[in-house]
DNA sequence: CTGAAAGCGCTAACAT
DNA sequence: ATGTTAGCGCTTTCAG
């Protein structure tokens, strides 16, 4: 039962009396219509309910299909869920949709994503890229005029446009700021896994920040963890250490999470915190969390008003846009440092 | 330039030198082919790069795209992608992929966001509906056999399958659970608009809860908010009622977000808080933010499941799926009521 | 102003 | 094991 075929243009068509082409040009105000046709067309049209296939419109145009395909790694990460609303917004008014998938990190997942989204003609694609992702397959599809624009991270084998924040410097900014309230020895647990290019860039600021003050590197002081518990679980091993860090360094939003989590459980309140990306409730803890926050609103804006301007024949050179990270000082960052070291 | 066609069926078939049909074959695995031909095939596709135009193969189908239209509130909203996550997981393997749109709470973005999904022959289409929007126009589109879902929130004028919290349940705990530590005035507040839903439901809970203990619904306690910022303001202005609440409970994660943050601001730890939803670091606070949790993960899987065993023929009565809440005592619902009143 | 025919890229149904 | 024809629902092209 049900199986009710959806109505046709041509269904329109016979009920009104006249041809396809005819409520074909109604429906898309191509060519001429008499008004007496276009209402009975409307009518008939609203009788049937009828919804032109978007897919075989497409198909015969020829053109690509309206929507942006989108690959984050975690459709939960607040983070990227900010910057898909934004990509959104700036989309909305041209009529593009987003099609969205998580590719968990994973870089088979996120080829199989991009390979569906680009059977099914994408107007434009946007991905962060996974490590160990190639991207050269892309270069056709670039070629031949498809907007690609990778997200928070820049792709592998293929020169596109790519949006990033400024990892180096925010770390080296929020770091700066622990060793400028006293402390000397500052961890950092970064993501995972260690050759994700946030996690690289962020330490490299990190390093930056001590060599400028002439703080030695300390191996064991920098760790990684892929979620909130594993965060919790690298705090509470970087803080057993012999001669433990008296700050720490997150290096995204989920650690974020799991060092305040594990401080607040073990009432650590002597540790001092910075954290790249900024978190709900920062402003609520006790101390109020200090972040390298970044702009997700920004970052999803460049990257559509880019893709758009691809879209509309911008051939100008492949483009890195860095959205600037910005210290916001809460207090967490100022915890007591000890006193001078005693020889 | 580099308006390149992308290759066709039949490019690949020239280039091998067989039929159109007979590429078909060797890529759907239809049909037998000897395996010399199989592997000219392949080569040919991968030399030239050839991907099936998933949108002409559907359209001759006949059958819907392999695709879940997805409109929610907010992409920005942590709940709402955590159910995101839920769904695209649970419907994976099955090939299809999220189309996904936030409505804004507005009812005509809403519909616009549902014409597009249905013009692109959905497979599934789950909504959490907006306040005032109809849904008696997906009758014909449920009735031809789409599975239609609504989330968080049931439709309006259809009737289809709905997953939803244990709403009024849940406000009636977390608010018999302030009563339970003394409190006699608590303060609510809620979604806007006042007609959400879910908004109603927790309202009923919290009433319920309070009628159990015998204590006034007093008006000028209950407020609402839409937005965090709104929801810093409501706490504010409640706190300076002339006979203040002791207590307040968050309609949901955003409004949780707001109070927590006003009270921190304002340092008054003397008001217990119960936030309906979990939020992150809730745990961290001080005291930890005690929560009637939502279980996203299941309310997407449900609703998930539910439309994929509507999509292979499941016919049985339309069912509303009720997924538990639960609370999660953290210590903000203990905080010191005041003694008894003096007469 | 309107219609008929052809064809977008693909596959179902029949050949062979 | 492979090819041919027709046609999905729509729009382009060219005639009326």
């Amino acid at each position: 039962m049900a199986a009710n075929r959806r109505p046709t243009l041509a269904d329109v068509a016979r009920e009104v009396g006249v041809s396809a082409k005819t409520v074909s040009r109604v429906l898309n105000e191509d060519g001429p219509a008499s008004a007496k046709t276009r209402e009975q067309v409307l009518a008939a049209v609203a009788r049937l309910g009828f919804q032109p296939n978007l897919m075989a419109r497409n198909i015969r145009v020829g053109g690509p299909d309206t929507t942006i395909g989108l690959v984050i790694p975690d459709l939960g990460n607040p983070f990227f869920g900010a910057v898909a609303r934004s990509i959104e917004d700036t989309v909305r008014d041209r009529g593009l949709t987003l099609l969205m998938g998580s590719s968990a990190d994973d870089p088979d997942r996120e080829r199989a994503l991009t390979d569906t989204f680009l059977a099914r003609r994408i107007s434009i694609l946007m991905v962060a890229p996974t490590v160990g992702a190639g991207h050269s397959h892309l270069k056709t599809h670039r070629a031949a005029g498809l907007p690609v624009v990778f997200l928070d991270r820049p792709g592998n084998g293929l020169a596109t446009d790519s949006v990033v924040s400024s990892n180096r410097a925010g770390a080296h900014e929020g770091v700066a700021h622990l060793i400028a309230h006293g402390h000397r020895r500052i961890g950092f647990i970064g993501d995972v896994p260690t050759r994700l290019y946030t996690r690289r860039e962020r330490l490299a600021g990190y390093r930056t920040a001590l060599e400028e003050a002439g703080l030695p590197y300390d191996r064991p002081l920098v760790t990684n963890a892929h979620d909130q518990q594993g965060a919790s679980t690298a705090t509470a091993q970087l803080l057993s250490l012999a001669d433990p860090p008296t700050a720490l360094f997150a290096g995204n939003n989920i650690v974020a999470l799991g060092i305040v989590t594990e401080l607040a459980r073990a009432k650590r309140k002597d540790v001092a915190v910075v954290a790249f990306d900024d978190v709900a409730l920062a402003e609520a803890l006790e101390p109020a969390l200090t972040v390298v926050a970044q702009d997700p609103e920004e970052i999803g804006r460049a990257a559509a008003a880019t893709a758009l301007a691809r879209l509309d024949g911008d051939r100008s050179r492949v483009r890195t846009i860095t959205v600037p990270t910005r210290l916001i000082v809460r207090g967490s960052g100022e915890q007591p440092a000890p006193g001078p070291q005693e020889a």
